[in-house]
DNA sequence: AATTCACATTGACATTTATCGATATGAAAC
DNA sequence: GTTTCATATCGATAAATGTCAATGTGAATT
Protein backbone atom coordinates (compact mmCIF):
# COMPACT_ATOMS: atom_id res chain seq x y z
CA UNK A 1 0.00 0.00 0.00
CA UNK A 2 1.37 3.23 -1.07
CA UNK A 3 1.80 6.58 1.30
CA UNK A 4 -1.17 8.03 -0.46
CA UNK A 5 -3.24 4.81 -0.04
CA UNK A 6 -2.65 4.88 3.28
CA UNK A 7 -3.12 8.09 3.69
CA UNK A 8 -6.38 8.17 2.56
CA UNK A 9 -7.49 5.16 4.35
CA UNK A 10 -7.29 7.97 7.00
CA UNK A 11 -9.23 10.68 5.53
CA UNK A 12 -11.89 7.77 4.83
CA UNK A 13 -12.81 7.25 8.22
CA UNK A 14 -13.83 10.62 8.56
CA UNK A 15 -16.20 11.32 4.86
CA UNK A 16 -18.86 9.52 6.79
CA UNK A 17 -21.52 11.81 8.33
CA UNK A 18 -22.52 8.74 10.83
CA UNK A 19 -19.32 8.29 11.75
CA UNK A 20 -18.85 12.20 11.95
CA UNK A 21 -21.96 12.22 14.65
CA UNK A 22 -19.73 8.78 16.76
CA UNK A 23 -16.99 11.13 16.64
CA UNK A 24 -19.23 13.75 18.22
CA UNK A 25 -20.25 11.78 20.95
CA UNK A 26 -17.12 10.30 21.57
CA UNK A 27 -16.42 14.26 22.57
CA UNK A 28 -17.14 14.24 25.89
CA UNK A 29 -15.32 11.09 26.78
CA UNK A 30 -14.93 7.41 26.45
CA UNK A 31 -18.57 5.48 25.14
CA UNK A 32 -19.80 2.20 25.21
CA UNK A 33 -21.51 0.72 21.54
CA UNK A 34 -24.48 0.40 23.36
CA UNK A 35 -24.75 3.92 24.27
CA UNK A 36 -23.64 4.68 20.71
CA UNK A 37 -26.53 2.56 19.45
CA UNK A 38 -28.92 4.82 21.41
CA UNK A 39 -28.02 8.03 19.84
CA UNK A 40 -27.44 6.95 16.14
CA UNK A 41 -30.34 5.77 13.95
CA UNK A 42 -28.31 2.92 12.69
CA UNK A 43 -28.25 -0.57 13.53
CA UNK A 44 -26.01 -2.89 15.44
CA UNK A 45 -23.93 -4.38 12.59
CA UNK A 46 -23.78 -1.36 10.82
CA UNK A 47 -22.60 0.42 13.83
CA UNK A 48 -19.97 -2.35 14.79
CA UNK A 49 -19.03 -1.68 10.94
CA UNK A 50 -18.20 2.00 11.25
CA UNK A 51 -16.29 1.25 14.69
CA UNK A 52 -14.05 -0.89 12.91
CA UNK A 53 -13.04 1.62 9.52
CA UNK A 54 -12.50 4.22 12.82
CA UNK A 55 -10.24 2.08 15.00
CA UNK A 56 -8.54 0.55 12.32
CA UNK A 57 -7.77 4.81 10.98
CA UNK A 58 -6.11 4.82 14.73
CA UNK A 59 -8.14 8.10 15.18
CA UNK A 60 -10.73 5.78 17.62
CA UNK A 61 -9.61 2.76 19.88
CA UNK A 62 -11.15 0.36 21.61
CA UNK A 63 -11.45 -1.39 25.27
CA UNK A 64 -13.04 -4.41 26.56
CA UNK A 65 -14.65 -5.05 29.79
CA UNK A 66 -16.22 -8.19 29.78
CA UNK A 67 -19.88 -7.91 27.32
CA UNK A 68 -19.10 -4.65 26.52
CA UNK A 69 -16.83 -2.20 24.35
CA UNK A 70 -15.57 0.77 24.91
CA UNK A 71 -14.29 3.37 22.94
CA UNK A 72 -12.72 6.85 22.99
CA UNK A 73 -10.37 8.81 20.54
CA UNK A 74 -6.30 7.91 20.12
CA UNK A 75 -4.70 10.83 20.96
CA UNK A 76 -1.92 9.67 18.61
CA UNK A 77 -3.83 9.05 15.83
CA UNK A 78 -5.40 12.13 15.66
CA UNK A 79 -2.27 13.81 16.01
CA UNK A 80 -1.13 11.65 13.21
CA UNK A 81 -4.12 12.55 10.94
CA UNK A 82 -3.45 16.22 12.19
CA UNK A 83 0.00 15.77 11.02
CA UNK A 84 -0.84 14.10 7.73
CA UNK A 85 -3.43 17.27 6.84
CA UNK A 86 -0.77 19.42 7.46
CA UNK A 87 1.64 17.66 5.32
CA UNK A 88 -0.52 17.33 2.51
CA UNK A 89 -1.39 20.92 2.88
CA UNK A 90 1.61 22.36 2.67
CA UNK A 91 2.90 24.49 -0.01
CA UNK A 92 6.57 24.16 0.01
CA UNK A 93 7.98 27.80 0.21
CA UNK A 94 11.43 27.87 -1.68
CA UNK A 95 13.63 29.97 0.33
CA UNK A 96 16.67 31.11 -1.46
CA UNK A 97 20.04 30.90 0.38
CA UNK A 98 18.17 28.68 2.72
CA UNK A 99 20.46 26.40 2.26
CA UNK A 100 24.05 28.15 2.71
CA UNK B 1 -27.33 19.65 4.12
CA UNK B 2 -26.22 18.54 7.93
CA UNK B 3 -22.82 19.92 9.47
CA UNK B 4 -21.38 16.53 9.48
CA UNK B 5 -22.50 15.59 5.67
CA UNK B 6 -20.78 19.38 4.63
CA UNK B 7 -17.88 17.85 7.09
CA UNK B 8 -17.75 15.02 5.49
CA UNK B 9 -17.43 16.13 1.91
CA UNK B 10 -14.40 18.27 2.70
CA UNK B 11 -12.84 14.79 3.92
CA UNK B 12 -13.97 12.82 0.82
CA UNK B 13 -12.06 15.25 -0.92
CA UNK B 14 -8.69 13.69 0.82
CA UNK B 15 -9.47 10.27 0.67
CA UNK B 16 -8.93 9.05 -2.60
CA UNK B 17 -5.23 8.15 -3.75
CA UNK B 18 -5.21 10.30 -6.80
CA UNK B 19 -6.09 13.16 -5.36
CA UNK B 20 -3.81 13.27 -2.84
CA UNK B 21 -1.05 12.52 -5.90
CA UNK B 22 -2.43 15.42 -7.31
CA UNK B 23 -2.58 17.55 -4.11
CA UNK B 24 1.05 16.53 -3.64
CA UNK B 25 2.12 18.31 -7.11
CA UNK B 26 0.33 21.29 -6.24
CA UNK B 27 3.26 21.67 -3.19
CA UNK B 28 4.90 23.49 -5.53
CA UNK B 29 2.66 25.88 -6.62
CA UNK B 30 0.15 26.44 -8.79
CA UNK B 31 -0.12 24.10 -11.55
CA UNK B 32 -1.95 23.46 -14.99
CA UNK B 33 -4.22 20.85 -15.63
CA UNK B 34 -2.38 19.58 -18.40
CA UNK B 35 0.45 19.21 -16.24
CA UNK B 36 -1.59 17.35 -13.81
CA UNK B 37 -2.86 15.15 -16.52
CA UNK B 38 1.06 14.24 -17.20
CA UNK B 39 1.40 13.56 -14.07
CA UNK B 40 -1.04 10.90 -13.56
CA UNK B 41 -1.79 7.12 -14.86
CA UNK B 42 -4.86 8.56 -15.54
CA UNK B 43 -7.60 10.07 -18.62
CA UNK B 44 -8.81 14.01 -18.90
CA UNK B 45 -12.04 13.71 -17.89
CA UNK B 46 -11.16 11.70 -14.97
CA UNK B 47 -8.71 14.74 -14.18
CA UNK B 48 -11.68 16.99 -14.59
CA UNK B 49 -13.90 14.90 -12.27
CA UNK B 50 -11.35 14.86 -9.20
CA UNK B 51 -10.64 18.67 -9.76
CA UNK B 52 -14.16 19.38 -9.36
CA UNK B 53 -13.98 17.63 -6.14
CA UNK B 54 -11.24 19.25 -5.05
CA UNK B 55 -12.53 22.40 -5.79
CA UNK B 56 -15.82 21.98 -4.47
CA UNK B 57 -13.78 21.04 -0.83
CA UNK B 58 -13.15 24.90 -1.11
CA UNK B 59 -9.13 23.13 -0.73
CA UNK B 60 -8.37 23.70 -4.15
CA UNK B 61 -9.14 27.19 -6.01
CA UNK B 62 -9.18 27.10 -10.38
CA UNK B 63 -8.19 30.04 -12.44
CA UNK B 64 -8.80 29.96 -16.17
CA UNK B 65 -6.21 31.78 -18.54
CA UNK B 66 -7.27 31.08 -21.85
CA UNK B 67 -7.43 27.77 -22.71
CA UNK B 68 -5.81 26.67 -19.80
CA UNK B 69 -7.04 26.08 -16.36
CA UNK B 70 -4.03 26.86 -13.33
CA UNK B 71 -4.79 24.81 -9.69
CA UNK B 72 -3.72 25.80 -6.57
CA UNK B 73 -3.94 25.04 -3.00
CA UNK B 74 -7.12 27.35 -1.39
CA UNK B 75 -5.36 28.86 1.58
CA UNK B 76 -8.58 29.77 3.18
CA UNK B 77 -10.07 26.26 2.62
CA UNK B 78 -6.50 24.15 3.64
CA UNK B 79 -7.44 26.43 6.76
CA UNK B 80 -11.26 25.52 7.12
CA UNK B 81 -10.14 22.03 7.00
CA UNK B 82 -7.84 21.95 9.66
CA UNK B 83 -10.02 23.87 11.77
CA UNK B 84 -12.74 21.10 11.15
CA UNK B 85 -10.66 18.44 11.93
CA UNK B 86 -9.78 20.18 14.75
CA UNK B 87 -13.25 20.34 15.68
CA UNK B 88 -14.55 17.00 15.45
CA UNK B 89 -11.45 15.71 16.91
CA UNK B 90 -10.85 17.25 20.21
CA UNK B 91 -12.05 16.41 23.98
CA UNK B 92 -13.88 18.67 25.63
CA UNK B 93 -12.42 18.68 28.96
CA UNK B 94 -14.45 19.44 31.92
CA UNK B 95 -12.92 22.16 33.94
CA UNK B 96 -14.71 22.23 37.45
CA UNK B 97 -15.23 25.77 38.15
CA UNK B 98 -14.29 27.52 34.85
CA UNK B 99 -17.94 28.17 34.31
CA UNK B 100 -17.59 30.99 37.68
C1' DA C 1 -24.34 -26.26 30.88
C1' DA C 2 -28.07 -23.64 29.15
C1' DT C 3 -29.46 -19.02 28.54
C1' DT C 4 -28.84 -14.31 27.88
C1' DC C 5 -26.44 -10.36 26.57
C1' DA C 6 -23.08 -7.36 23.84
C1' DC C 7 -20.76 -7.23 19.94
C1' DA C 8 -18.57 -9.13 15.50
C1' DT C 9 -18.97 -11.38 11.09
C1' DT C 10 -21.29 -12.94 6.91
C1' DG C 11 -24.03 -12.46 2.81
C1' DA C 12 -26.97 -9.72 0.14
C1' DC C 13 -28.46 -5.46 -1.79
C1' DA C 14 -28.78 -0.50 -3.03
C1' DT C 15 -26.16 3.57 -3.49
C1' DT C 16 -22.06 6.00 -4.44
C1' DT C 17 -17.85 6.60 -6.69
C1' DA C 18 -13.85 6.22 -9.99
C1' DT C 19 -13.09 5.51 -14.46
C1' DC C 20 -13.42 5.80 -19.48
C1' DG C 21 -15.12 6.83 -24.40
C1' DA C 22 -17.75 10.05 -26.74
C1' DT C 23 -19.19 14.56 -27.15
C1' DA C 24 -19.86 19.54 -25.95
C1' DT C 25 -17.85 24.11 -24.96
C1' DG C 26 -15.07 27.88 -25.39
C1' DA C 27 -10.86 30.14 -26.56
C1' DA C 28 -6.90 30.72 -29.60
C1' DA C 29 -4.79 30.17 -34.21
C1' DC C 30 -5.13 29.92 -38.93
C1' DG D 1 -15.37 31.17 -39.93
C1' DT D 2 -13.01 26.85 -39.72
C1' DT D 3 -9.79 24.23 -37.34
C1' DT D 4 -7.27 23.11 -33.30
C1' DC D 5 -6.49 22.81 -28.57
C1' DA D 6 -7.66 22.51 -23.41
C1' DT D 7 -11.05 21.40 -20.50
C1' DA D 8 -15.89 20.16 -19.03
C1' DT D 9 -19.94 17.29 -19.31
C1' DC D 10 -22.59 13.08 -20.40
C1' DG D 11 -23.62 8.18 -20.34
C1' DA D 12 -22.17 3.78 -19.19
C1' DT D 13 -19.78 0.46 -16.30
C1' DA D 14 -17.14 -1.75 -12.68
C1' DA D 15 -15.64 -1.38 -8.01
C1' DA D 16 -16.22 0.33 -3.40
C1' DT D 17 -19.24 1.49 0.38
C1' DG D 18 -23.22 1.82 3.72
C1' DT D 19 -26.85 -0.73 5.27
C1' DC D 20 -29.56 -4.56 7.14
C1' DA D 21 -31.15 -9.48 8.44
C1' DA D 22 -29.26 -13.57 9.91
C1' DT D 23 -25.87 -15.86 12.36
C1' DG D 24 -21.50 -16.54 15.06
C1' DT D 25 -18.71 -15.68 19.34
C1' DG D 26 -17.43 -15.04 23.81
C1' DA D 27 -18.49 -13.49 28.43
C1' DA D 28 -21.68 -13.19 32.29
C1' DT D 29 -25.84 -15.03 34.57
C1' DT D 30 -28.78 -18.48 36.06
Amino acid sequence: MTENEKNARIFKALCDSNRLKILGLLHSGEKCACHLLDELEIGQPTLSHHMRILCDSGIVRSRKEGKWSYYSFNPQGVENAKQILNTITTTNVDVPGSSS
